[in-house]
DNA sequence: AAAAAAC
């Protein structure tokens, strides 16, 4: 009941309805609680529901946190081992942060309170023996966040050594994510740096610089890995390793390898380092491989993959006759319509096509940008930022920026190709669609995904995406009915 | 017939 009363005020804003971002607390407000009795259920048959059996943890020691003071949590299940006990924070005051974190959380990040996979997992990372965390939730839940402010939280302003280590699969992410940890840290004068390959006009070679003092350091594996082998960022007082995008991060053809030889080389030298893992997907294989990573004792939070899909992103799809009448359908029907909609991201499969539709749309007259992990750098960067600024309304994208780029604005998300596993073209990239409309529908917001189908590969890649995620993606009778794509967009809550 | 990082 107190929970409702505080959503209450929460939604007290001085900003304009049409430009307030919507937040999954407001969402909760209209989801329907669960039963009551689901949740009074004794634990034994809890673990049953929860599908937790073949989680590779000890038996003996399993236990539910059912978290009854969030029932919006219903979707995400927490299982702890061990006996330490955690309660969801619904306020961050719970959190016991400094008074220079809480201003940067409520002044510069403008967060009224925790989200729920927030409420949930901070106290687990917070709270003494800090124990190691895989953690799933939805895409645009504030993730970040959560492993930000863990680092923040645990990080000891008075040692001035990496402390602190985040580790991310693209550049991009992590140039985000130090924009977002500068922001919500600025008051506490906790120093970071970030570890990404530069441009070899303006870069110090490493061997050449100074040892790192930075507290928090985030960064790509590679640069990571290379610094640690120069012996230019001491790991031994590392108390916190965060893999960002963490599936992939330790997927087979991910960067396992890298991974698990930084998380090895940091645990052999600095003895009690908490280990945290975020991601919106793990999939089967990487879920039992991640599982043996961490160490014995952990917590895991955990989504089903029927419940992962976001509800206010409206999935759509669009047979067209012959590949190249795509370009229409981007040109004449979703980019003459969605120009007032916000912004629009195209995924293409592999480089090169994105090249080809970058020129097809240009010399259409449109003002698009593109970005894959060929161009130099500071070409990528300027991309990125024209793009997050406003400058740019349409960027066609390799799937470089397929998980975690945020953007609030961006309200159309084109799979100009289908997601396919690159030995298998005919089975979907289950992880990489649902990044991608993740893409979209930040924080709850409303956003539509037009998936861009030829032939019979196309389609049977859809049903199998459907399939997975139990989900009816709206077929759009005709390609080139514009009161077809007005009704999508309009049903998506776009128009 | 991939993309990403980085050698």
């Amino acid at each position: 009941m107190a929970e409702t009363v505080e959503n209450a005020t929460v939604k007290v804003e001085s900003k304009p309805v049409a430009e307030q971002p919507k937040r999954w607390a407001d969402e909760a407000d209209e989801e329907t609680p669960e039963e009551p009795s689901a949740s009074s259920t004794s634990e034994d048959k809890g673990a049953e529901e929860l599908g937790v059996e073949n989680l590779a943890i000890d038996e003996e020691k399993k236990k539910i946190n059912k978290f009854l003071d969030e029932p919006e949590d219903s979707n995400i299940k927490a299982v702890t081992t061990g006996d330490t006990p955690y309660t969801s924070a619904s306020r961050f005051e719970d959190l016991n942060l400094s008074e220079e974190l809480l201003k940067g959380l409520y002044v510069e990040m403008k967060f009224h309170k925790p989200s729920k996979i927030q409420a949930i997992s901070l106290p687990m990372i917070l709270t003494p023996p800090y124990k190691d965390l895989i953690a799933q939730a939805h895409n645009g839940s504030g993730k970040t966040t959560c492993f930000v402010l863990g680092m923040l939280s645990r990080v000891d302003p008075n040692v001035k050594a990496p402390q602190a280590i985040c580790i991310c699969p693209t550049r991009e992410l992590a140039i985000q994510n130090l924009e977002v940890l500068r922001k919500m840290g600025k008051h506490t004068g906790i120093t970071s740096e970030g570890a990404i390959p530069m441009d070899s006009t303006n870069s110090i070679p490493i061997s050449k610089r100074a040892p790192i003092m930075a507290q928090i350091v985030i960064g790509t594996p590679g640069t990571i890995k290379k610094w640690m082998s120069a012996k230019k960022l001491g790991v031994s007082s590392v108390k916190i390793l965060v893999f960002d995008e963490a599936d992939h991060m330790l997927a087979e053809d991910g960067f396992k390898d890298d991974s698990l030889r930084i998380m090895k080389d940091i645990e052999r030298i600095s003895s009690h380092c908490q280990v945290l893992l975020f991601s919106a997907t793990f999939n089967e294989i990487v879920k039992n491989f991640v599982l043996r990573v961490v160490k014995r004792d952990h917590n895991q939070l955990f989504v089903k993959k029927e419940e992962l899909k976001l509800e206010s992103v409206k999935q759509f799809k669009v047979y067209v006759p012959e590949e190249l009448s795509k370009v229409l359908v981007v040109k004449e029907r979703i980019l003459e319509l969605g120009e007032n909609l916000g912004q629009t991201i195209i995924f293409v499969r592999t480089r090169n096509g994105a090249s080809l539709l970058h020129k097809s749309l240009v010399e259409l007259g449109y003002e698009v940008t593109t970005i894959v992990g060929s161009l130099r750098q500071e070409e990528r960067d300027k991309i990125v930022k024209e793009f997050k600024d406003g400058l740019t309304q349409v960027l066609i994208s390799t799937d470089v920026l397929a998980r975690g780029f945020d953007q609030q604005q961006v309200n159309l998300v084109i799979n100009y190709d289908l997601p396919i596993k690159h030995d298998r073209p005919s089975e979907p990239d289950y992880e990489v669609y649902l990044h991608r409309v993740g893409r979209a529908g930040r924080f709850g917001r409303k956003g539509a995904v037009f998936n861009l189908l030829f032939g019979d590969r196309d389609q049977m890649v859809m049903e199998k995406i459907e399939t997975h995620f139990s989900v009816t993606v709206e077929e759009i009778p005709d390609w080139k009915s514009e009161k077809d794509f007005k009704g999508a967009l309009r049903s998506a809550g776009l128009l």
